[in-house]
RNA sequence: GCUCCGGUAGUGUAGUCCGGCCAAUCAUGGUGGCCUUUCGAGCCAUUGACUCGGGUUCAAAUCCCGGCCGGAGCACCA
């Protein structure tokens, strides 16, 4: 209000104290309710009625992305050298919106030129499409670096014969020696003629590993270390897994070369990532700048940190699975998100967990609670609703009607289902901890009991059932526990904390792969129904 | 050691570019109540933040400088 009074009579700048109280005495006088200013407005200033209404609108997920080609192509380049994480999926996701959002292309590159230190996982690759299929973000492309080896060679020999890379044959302390006095190597300043015969020479085997490596020539005095005259290609003599590829090749490019070319030679406009790979950016623009291209804009989002799984790498998960302390890369305490789908996490609460999160350069550390939140919200709809009785105890009915219990599939609809109730029924041992003879319960959606003894339980029937119960004005409220009857299966639940052992109602088998609730346990997903055992994955509560 | 990012409630996030409509948004969590023959669900209420210190300005979450804290890079990994 003051800068609007300001921004129109500059000259009462100098008086702003005084004015600023005029106008608060202005504002306060206007004190009550909206109404009576839609009045007044309507009289003094008709034409600016439009705006009381105006609410700003706050922004939520991610920001407009700078387009001035009117073309828009995104792309995410994961190493397969495991399945997608939870962090590869914000990439999946963010890239794949914006994709979407300006009718862009989105482009999944596989960035495997490391058959060595991160040899690519076979299976990895199809997971990885499979992954993206159950997000909803097929990708329009799918490259693979490692079928484009002979043209990052055409790169470097051109940068090469522009006097703009060398072959350099220090050994890796001898180089960062040189780097870190700001002092060039022996090689740096090699003919051209000279630096070509050795590059093709680390082409035809006249080199081992580690004996030589191309690097790009930028400025060996900058005042960054890790831009001084970075590696572009090495030489590795482990064969590579893919079909077709295996020994073809024995000198590698290293993620900056190989990034750069392709970002270029796929027409990339935007590059979205962690900023871990900010520095990157600045070593690759030297390459843009040699060859007179444009480098991409560029957004990146800090490190995420997930409070449930800690720090965690690719390699080290691997490594955890070789071992056994995990069953697999879907091991429901594993952050993949071949996990989390087995767990019943939904795609559209995965994607719009990651948008809210957005592209802010913060480094976080969050809860997955957000995540169950927002998928809770999608799942509680539609989830029929079952007993499972964990941690079962026996318990005889005294005067137990025979009677059939119809609880609702779900309590937004009308749909029954059945539960036939004998004289023996089985409920949770927390449940009936610390009760003693006479205490009362209700079992739901059957009847009244009074507890007879405990060891063994023994219950009485005391009132009538569901329907006479609601016939009735006067409604005793007893602690309410579910039970399961004689008749039941086995039910296994695998929790990230724990395993949950006990038995369920006989119609859980009909939702094999669906997602139901065990009233007072949790969301789960139905994992296998095998002759009757079901074993289900942990939701969330 | 050098370099680059960042720092808004317990946790995320909006606002920061273009200083005043910000006594600061939304979500999640916490607390209290209501409802209910499931619930940790729903409904209602409530709680709680601009990293610190200087500077510029009539006016700073927003601009400038410095400190502190966090993260990353300086690999023949991605």
């Amino acid at each position: 209000m003051l800068g609007k009074v300001l921004g129109a009579h500059p000259d009462l700048r100098k008086d702003a104290k005084e004015v600023a109280s005029h106008v608060g005495e202005v504002l306060s006088g206007l004190a009550g309710d909206s109404k009576s200013w839609e009045q007044r407005l309507r009289k003094i200033a008709p034409d600016l009625i439009d705006e009381i209404h105006e609410r700003k609108q706050p922004s939520t997920g991610l920001p407009d992305l700078e387009v001035d080609g009117g073309r828009v192509a995104l792309r995410f380049a994961p190493n397969p050298n495991g399945p997608a994480t939870i962090g590869s999926v914000r990439g999946i996701v963010v890239n794949s919106e914006y994709a979407r959002r300006y009718h862009g292309e989105f482009i999944i590159r596989f960035d495997d030129t490391d058959p060595k230190t991160k040899a690519p996982m076979l299976d990895a690759y199809t997971w990885y499409l499979d992954d993206c299929e159950y997000l909803e973000t097929v990708p329009d492309r799918v490259v693979y670096a490692s079928d484009h080896i002979i043209e990052y060679y055409e790169y470097a020999k051109k940068l090469i014969l522009m006097g703009k890379a060398y072959v350099c044959t220090c050994l890796r302390d001898e180089f960062k020696r040189y780097k870190d006095a700001c002092e060039p190597c022996p090689h740096r300043d090699a003919d051209v003629d000279v630096n070509l015969k050795h590059w093709e020479q680390m082409l035809d085997g006249g080199y081992h590993e580690g004996g030589a490596v191309l690097r790009i020539k930028t400025d060996i005095k900058h005042k960054d270390p890790a831009m001084r005259d970075w590696a572009a290609f090495r030489i590795v003599e482990t064969a590579h897994p893919r079909a077709g590829i295996g020994g073809r090749f024995r000198v590698w490019p290293l993620l900056d070369f190989e990034s750069a070319i392709e970002d270029h030679v796929l027409g990339i406009t935007h590059i979205i990532r962690g900023k871990d790979l900010m520095d990157s950016e600045q070593r690759q623009r030297y390459v843009y700048r040699y060859l007179g291209w444009q480098y991409p804009k560029t957004m990146h989002w800090g490190r995420m940190k997930i409070h449930e799984f800690g720090r965690f790498s690719t390699s080290a998960i691997s490594e955890a699975i070789s071992d056994g302390i995990y069953t697999g890369w879907d091991d429901p305490r594993v952050p993949t998100l071949r996990a989390l789908r087995r767990r019943g996490i939904t795609a559209v609460a995965i994607r719009k967990f990651m948008i809210d999160l957005g592209i802010a350069e913060t480094d976080i550390s969050l809860s997955l609670d957000n995540l169950y939140a927002i998928n809770r919200k999608i799942v509680d709809p539609e989830a029929n609703r079952y007993f499972f009785v964990w941690e079962p105890v026996r318990m005889e009915i005294i005067d137990g009607p025979d009677m059939i219990a119809t609880p609702k599939c779900h309590p937004g609809r009308d749909d029954l289902r059945k539960i036939p109730a004998g004289s023996t029924l089985y409920v949770c041992r927390t449940d009936i901890e610390g009760l003693e003879a006479g205490d009362k319960l209700r079992l739901k959606n059957l009847y009244d009991i009074e507890i007879m003894s405990t060891e063994p339980l023994v219950a009485r029937c005391i009132g009538g059932t569901h329907e006479e119960w609601c016939a009735t004005c006067e409604k005793p409220r007893y602690q309410i526990i579910h039970w399961v009857p004689d008749e039941h299966v086995p039910v296994v639940v695998h929790a990230p904390d724990q395993t949950y052992g006990g038995v369920g109602e006989a119609g859980i088998v009909e939702e094999l792969g669906n997602i139901v609730q065990f009233e007072r346990f949790g969301f789960v997903r139905i994992d296998s129904v095998d002759a009757g055992r079901v074993v289900a994955y942990f939701t969330h509560r």
